[in-house]
DNA sequence: CGCGCAGTTGAGACCTCTCAATGTGAGTGG
DNA sequence: CCACTCACATTGAGAGGTCTCAACTGCGCG
């Protein structure tokens, strides 16, 4: 994007909200009238079987906008939710469509973070397809590993990840109690360390190997990937 | 969009390409330089894991631009894959490009049908977290009569789904094996009748029902979906 | 100090995979 | 027209992964 376009965003107006854990802060079916962009805390994107069962197909960190497809799909049928305490800043669909007409790089950049959410989607999906449960753990532990790295929340492979085993299962498409064995295992088995919400990756080589974890589809640019590499102290 | 946006689309030019089954026209890890339009056929967009598991996470039918991600984000880790024989209408990105500056309208227009196509992932996601087996397959030839129907390719609950069980096995994260089982439980059940290529759908309500379908999230407007219900000739 | 949520544990049922064999139909060459 | 071949669908049996349900533990918070 260029200055101008980065200032016209800087100028937007904007509102601060505060969001309970566990609270549906976008309910499923609800017209959003906002764009949110997370500024603290963890926030996952949902939808749920008639059956009840709830599936989270993404988790937002701070700095994330967690709903910015809203823009141009309003009646997107998922929901949004706050896994822990945390605090949003919510932009008015009102002034954010006008800057599309003006600065076509501006959609251009949005279009395009739609599509690393949507990269991220399409791993998750190999996970639940083609991974057993352990090692879709692992791969969301890896993931989650390098995206907080990268905003520089977490330091020698540290982070905090506040989500609940629960969480973490409707992530994953398993059992808490299942997700909670596998956590267990991934334990024994000398690669993590976790405390909830605090997460510690002790081996990381045998635990992307176990996830068949490989970054790419973080879509980051090649200056980030260093970044990583330098943030996770890895290779 | 507007006429004038859409006679810009209109006359771009553009290559026809023909694909045999099963040839994957875009590889892993491939930069495209092209966006490929389906014109005939059925293609599945892919990707799979180091042990040689392969999951699709979309299928595109006539009609569907099967990579416009590739516009934005041409490093995209996934392939594309013909199921049936194919042809396919290559647009250069190096003539689609310049039209996003031009006319806001396209490239939102673009960025919307990849709302749409996320949505749809985002479906996927649910049935493979949270749903059995048949529930999942059901799903998947619940989406596919909606989506046939809306290009006019399915009448009364019939239409062409020029896909071997292996192929659909790696749409819903099955064994073609188990896929198999729960195909012929499905007909079992009256629900369906299938005989490859060719899929009818008997018993509509007792098959959305077991799936837990509901077209919403395929983000029809409101003409489309009364269009589908007349199409399907349901309700 | 007690309540309640989150994590942990156990046992049995069920779903899905694996591997291997068999059936079936369309196309092909003789 | 028949034998052959190949891809795909179907079947069976046993192993393993995951779920269910129910109980129990540990810890933070009021």
């Amino acid at each position: 994007m260029s200055d101008e376009e980065r200032n016209a965003i800087l100028g937007l107006p904007c509102e601060f909200i505060d969001v309970a854990a566990n609270h549906d802060f976008i309910r499923l079916g609800e017209n959003s009238r906002h764009a949110c962009l997370v500024a603290e805390g963890l926030v996952g994107r949902f939808a749920q079987t008639a059956a009840g069962a709830r599936q989270i197909f993404a988790l937002h960190i701070p700095g994330d906008m967690a709903d910015l497809h809203s823009l141009v799909a309003p009646e997107a049928s998922t929901g949004l939710q706050a896994l822990s305490r945390s605090t949003m800043l919510a932009v008015p669909h009102a002034a954010l469509l006008p800057l599309l007409d003006l600065y076509p790089g501006i959609g251009r950049a949005f279009w395009r973070d739609s599509i690393v959410d949507t990269s991220i989607l399409s791993t998750w999906v190999l996970n639940l397809g083609c991974r057993s449960g352990g090692a879709r753990l692992a791969h969301l532990l890896c993931e989650m590993a390098v995206r907080y790295a990268l905003i520089g929340r977490g330091r020698d492979l540290r982070f905090d990840l506040p989500a609940t085993q629960l969480h973490l299962a409707e992530c994953t498409g398993m059992t808490s109690v299942h997700l909670n064995r596998m956590m267990m295992e991934l334990r024994g088995r000398g690669l993590v360390r976790t405390r909830t919400p605090k997460i510690e990756i002790i081996d990381w080589k045998g635990l992307t190997e176990l996830a068949g974890f490989d970054a790419g589809y973080l879509c980051l640019p090649s200056s980030a990937a260093e970044q990583v590499r330098l943030a996770l102290r890895v290779r």
